[in-house]
DNA sequence: CTGAAAGCGCTTACAG
DNA sequence: CTGAAAGCGCTTACAG
């Protein structure tokens, strides 16, 4: 310690074992082409010095990061929690370090992280936000590989893995059809994939019911916090839903906690649906009708997606739907 | 385009300004010593090119990553989770990637993720897990800076940010003693903060009621998922609590859930104390009492000791008490 | 305020 | 299976 205040390197290492650093790194990254012995006493000599590779030296030689950012609107309450820490948890799994961005909900943070995975040289962008023209063009001027997770864009930048929101708002209009459902409220969104599923569940209601939902609109389909004013909307409402479809279990456990503090009996009186599956749809009194995301198949999908070069990849498996599955429980 | 696949570098930037790739440098480093022309020029030539700095290159180079690794028990449903939010906001505004690990409960990842941050070479590592002897040694026998927050260990490895379990559990105690609570029941586990919370509560507790708190033992404090269970606990109890005491607001929503599932009226019959202070603390019905932490406070007192030199650094600087404060709202 | 040049700590053809 | 050497794309004293 007191001879050397620096950290050690390669070239120490390789010192200390009596072999060039040429054979050092090999057996870091190509173990399998050096030979046993030389290995044990590279072993040794990594052991005894506390050698930790450097791997901003590493990438830039190889050109390679073993980095990929992660963007995601939200960390608290968020409806990509369990996905989130799927994908952390199989992309660390595999030695990839990830870069995690907090978007909120305006494109200029987007556009900023992005540009902060490309100064990494980041091998790929796994992300849950729209993206705008600008977003694509700056993304398909480099080779970073662009991930769109949870949609299933017609046309996506690189890679898309999700599902079809307008065919899950149609199966959720037919679920609560075939319930005997009559009035439903939606809790709807100006854009985005929420506004797709709700535009498919009208459509859907319309043809087979011949009405139309009453509708609240929110700015963040997850939070809990618009269970009030939402529910306060429908209070108000002159023709009272039989049930209410939100973008969200969060926002649907906050409903049944509104209209159970109101003395409604959920869903006797009033049906709640959730979506997402988050676990605490399963825990909840009355439980939560949710649409199930398989979040860990779509972590796996992506990090599959990662091992193919862009060039040997097909048109299938530039969009990758993992489905969805309708959950009936207590609440509807 | 076409002349040249590979991605704009200093030198291409360079050659357009018609400077040195000094002077570049420096325009993106330090940007007051180039004189504006100068900088126009090289600005003009930044966007011709649409050069994006490689910060693999220029963090060997500088020996600075402008990394910052997070690590934290998980991502869904964590008490942490305002807090992560605003650190990891608050490290992208000044700049710096976060690199965030998921260590679950156990030891080896936390040690295999700071491992991964050393081979990033990031400056800091800002942590909410527990710490042994062995990252002790790891992280003191390297220069990085290691955070640990949300506690305030007599002996921080190197600077801890966060607040005394110890008083928080004692002024817990102080309150229900103060709103009349007679038999406390103790959501409490078998290591950590938490225990540090309970065990400072029986303490006081016994000193000031002359009475034992009854207890359930769970592994992790802010599952919602172990509400049944523990509340199928306390109703075992031959002699039942008036109050419980929950190691997260998670866990006392899914209490009060429970509780008015059997139809217990809250805080009538049965009061619930959370703690943390997230979001749905306020939005629940009945709203949650609880202790607050200053998670914003903490994410930049974090950020703050992060530019301090460890030479430079009092010891006052090295623990920093962010506090707490006890809400009373409507659970308890 | 700017440039020439050395150096950061690795990886990887190439040759043996 | 291993080594010598060039190169990855930047930064930073040093000198002017």
């Amino acid at each position: 310690m007191s001879e050397a205040d620096l950290p050690p390197k390669l070239d120490d290492v390789a010192a200390k074992a009596g072999v060039s650093t040429a054979t050092v790194s090999r057996f870091f990254n190509n173990p399998n082409v050096v030979a046993p012995a030389t290995a044990e006493r590279i072993r040794t000599a990594v052991e005894a010095t506390g050698y930790i590779p450097n791997l901003m030296a590493g990438g830039l030689a190889s050109a390679k990061s073993r980095l990929v950012a992660v963007l995601i609107p939200h960390i608290a309450e968020s409806i990509f929690g369990d996905m989130i820490e799927r994908m952390v948890e199989e992309l660390t799994a595999s030695g990839i370090t990830v870069m995690l961005g907090v978007t909120g909900t305006q494109a200029h943070r987007t556009e900023e992280l992005i540009r902060a995975a490309m100064s990494r040289r980041a091998d790929a962008i796994i992300s849950t936000g729209p993206v705008d023209d600008k977003i694509r063009a700056l993304v398909q001027r480099s080779k970073i590989i662009f991930i769109q997770v949870w949609e299933l864009p017609a046309d996506p930048i690189d890679i898309a893995v999700g599902f079809s929101h307008r065919d899950a708002g149609r199966d959720i209009a037919r679920f609560l059809i075939s319930r005997g459902y009559r009035r439903p409220h939606l809790v709807t969104s100006d854009a985005g994939r929420l506004k797709a599923r709700s535009d498919a569940f009208r459509t859907e209601w319309s043809a087979q019911a011949g009405s139309t939902p009453t509708e609240s609109v929110v700015d963040m389909p997850s939070r809990y916090g618009h269970a009030r004013r939402v529910f306060a909307e429908i209070k108000r409402l002159s023709d009272p839903p039989d049930v209410v479809v939100c973008g969200s279990d969060h926002l649907a456990q906050g409903l049944i906690i509104e209209a159970q503090a109101s003395g409604f009996r959920v869903p006797d009186q009033l049906g709640i649906v959730g979506f997402g599956n988050a676990s605490i749809a399963g825990e909840m009194r009355p439980t939560i009708t949710t649409v199930d995301i398989d979040g860990s198949r779509i972590a796996r999908e992506a990090i599959a997606a990662l091992a193919r070069p862009r060039a040997e990849r097909s048109e299938a498996e530039r969009r990758i739907d993992v489905g969805f599955r309708l959950i009936a429980r207590e609440s509807a």
